[in-house]
DNA sequence: GTTTTGACAGTAT
DNA sequence: AATACTGCCAAAA
């Protein structure tokens, strides 16, 4: 175990009912972007150590990934489903209703900021 | 030690 | 638009 399959470990258990992430935002989110293999390594090692919420995280397009024939892919959407996630046609998650938005970025803009002093500085 | 392998994603061509 | 290539890194062999 390292510091950073930690921190996966633990975003991934955040991940709330009803909605799913992909590999590269939990990556990011674990502050490695780029590193959705190490995502899905964390998934194998760690699931059952960990009881994760293993079927929320998904790829990039929406897409479970597992094959469609497997048992796992049929699981999972089941699960998914019994969860409420949205899906759309062709067994594809419904990404802009299901993604999950951890709340990092209120960022907000603030437009219009009294200015309190004028052009001190450049 | 080295090599292979993941339920991937982002960039380049 | 569709491939191809590259980054990622711990575990098992």
């Amino acid at each position: 175990m390292t510091p950073l399959t930690l921190e996966i470990v633990e975003w991934i258990k955040k991940i709330p009912k009803g909605k799913v992430a992909t590999y590269g935002q939990i990556a990011k989110l674990a502050g490695r972007p780029g590193a959705a293999r190490r995502v899905v390594w964390v998934l194998h090692a760690c699931t059952k150590s960990h009881r994760l919420p293993w079927q929320r995280v998904i790829g990039a397009k929406g897409k479970v990934s597992f094959k469609s024939e497997s048992p796992e892919f049929k699981k999972q959407l089941k699960l998914l489903k019994s969860e409420g996630v949205p899906f759309g046609p062709a067994n594809q998650v419904n990404l802009d209703r299901a993604l999950w938005k951890p709340r990092v970025q209120p960022a907000a803009r603030v437009k219009n900021q009294p200015r309190m002093f004028s052009d001190v500085s450049s």
